[in-house]
DNA sequence: CGTGTAAGGAATTCTGACACG
DNA sequence: CGTGTAAGGAATTCTGACACG
């Protein structure tokens, strides 16, 4: 239910750039690194997401750093597999815990 | 900082016609009967916010129950009283509690 | 590699008006 | 009153390419 704002991709790519202070061809250009995943109108206009705006700050920040595009990529995966470990655990721990209660 | 996202006026008039389910026209007339208040790009292209969605599904009940743009917009404005009536007598009571106190 | 830019075209939006009822 | 629609124009976005470094 607090999800369903931040992840719908509503927001044109003119407003995105004015919320993240990125021009219009570094996000287009993040997006063909993967870095991001825009949703496309039939017309085939991107539309964008409050949660993609975060994720533009944090991408912008390691850029200033002089991070690479595949090295964000790569640490995004990484995250990534470290949560869903983390989720599988937390479930394991708890289908332990229930067959031990009958 | 919760309320940042929904009150942000980010949307086009495309997508407020999908989410909605209103045609653009209703919308914009919606707008000029002072129901609905977007804010503009500089090239004059309408904004919405999730706030707005949420207000244009309740003028569209209102509307299918043969109430006129008029009424809603008197409603309205009695609601905003009662708030902010409401909001006066708790600054009020606030306010003799503290002044009790010294 | 990451980004700017000019180019041409397509999708989107805007306004004011006419129509119907 | 509330809404659809055709009309013409303007703003917005899209892609592929060249440039620089």
């Amino acid at each position: 239910m607090s999800r369903s704002y931040k992840d719908k991709k509503v927001i044109t790519i003119g407003v995105i750039s004015e919320l993240t202070g990125l021009s219009e061809r570094q996000i287009r250009y993040y997006e063909e690194r993967k870095l991001i995943f825009p949703e496309r109108s039939n017309g085939g206009t991107r539309k964008y997401s409050f949660d993609d705006v975060e994720r533009l700050m944090e991408i912008a920040n390691k850029m200033e750093e002089g991070m690479q595009t595949f090295e964000i990529r790569k640490q995004e995966k990484q995250k990534m597999k470290k949560e869903q470990l983390r989720d599988e655990m937390i479930r394991g721990q708890l289908n332990a815990a229930f067959k031990m209660r009958k």
